[in-house]
DNA sequence: GGCAACATGTAACTTGTTACATGATTCC
DNA sequence: GGAATCATGTAACAAGTTACATGTTGCC
């Protein structure tokens, strides 16, 4: 269960709410680990229990109250031990490609409305990737965290541009069946 | 949930067993929709439930008794409603990539050896695919659900070799950090 | 005799999803 | 006045994992 470890990550650069991890899992980390605030909100109280995070809360003007976790040297430990762990191949589930293993009993017109809309869907992801990398990585100098995060955006990007080309291609074979 | 409809769209190519759809998730479909056979042994009985499969006890001489689930008429009907539905987007969820998000925070040679642990797991599949695509397919008159599943095969083949691309990119920027 | 493959399941637990619940501030 | 964003959570349920449980046949 890496979800407790991807929030550790997260807080290594800087203590967090539970809203603030919930909208990084939205955005940067969240592009290869999804996660709803619900389960943000339960592990956090879990890590919390371990003594991985310490949860603090910080009263603001006017806004609510937020509380802030932050990683704690047993968290940070936690987090090196399990990096040495052997990774678990990535769980692939895709609704699509279901769809085309049976083709005599389904809708191909539906099919092709679903397989524009996941295009779109790389596209945006792509843009998204693209701009971040203008914006906060290149011509900059990096540390090695950076370089990490760096080297995972550059694959992204590349994987979300290939993901497109397949996907039209699939496309154009559905039209000539 | 596409667990139940992964069933219902093998049980389309011939009535089977749990057993038989078990080993079937672990070759054909469970390239990209992976399941245990307790969770096939458990979803079974809800589709039986609601009428979408038949099962059937068939005695074999000496060998233990199967259960023959077939895919009922009602069966079908829910499975043509379901691929007009929109699709999810993929579950997406890798550990390894998250490893890349906190690198000074992690055992970078550890993270080394799962990357080439990686990279030959995505190089077993992809000569899988290809020998199912020769054994099966290549110069084959083919019908449209046979159709259907090349397509996904050589989207599969794709994307195995591009991914071992980006790995081995991967590794060769950890090296020179 | 032992191991692999055949064959089907239950129980306990962890993860992930959906819906509910509340309340403040800011911008239009 | 209404919608969006900020902010935190609970409850119920569905899906997925791990461990347990049992018994056969066929091959070496």
């Amino acid at each position: 269960m890496a979800l407790a470890e991807a929030i550790l990550v997260c807080l290594t650069e800087r203590p967090m709410s539970g809203y603030d991890l919930a909208k990084n899992f939205d955005a940067s980390i969240g592009f290869f680990w999804r996660a709803s605030h619900q389960q943000i909100y339960r592990e956090l109280g879990r890590l919390r229990e371990k003594g991985y995070v310490l949860s603090e809360e910080v009263s603001q003007n006017g806004k609510p109250n937020r509380i802030i976790h932050t990683l704690t040297p047993a968290g940070k430990k936690a987090l090196r031990d399990w990096s040495t762990k052997p990774a678990k191949h990535p769980s692939l589930k895709d609704d699509l490609l279901v769809k085309f293993y049976a083709l005599e009993n389904v809708d191909l017109d539906a099919l092709k409305d679903q397989m524009t809309i996941r295009i779109e869907q790389h596209q945006t992801k792509l843009v998204k990737y693209v701009r971040i990398k203008e914006r906060y990585y290149d011509g900059k100098d990096l540390d090695l965290t950076q370089k990490g995060k760096l080297i995972v955006l550059e694959q992204g990007i590349l994987q979300e541009s290939q993901t497109i080309e397949r996907l039209e291609d699939m496309m154009v074979k559905l039209g000539n069946l």
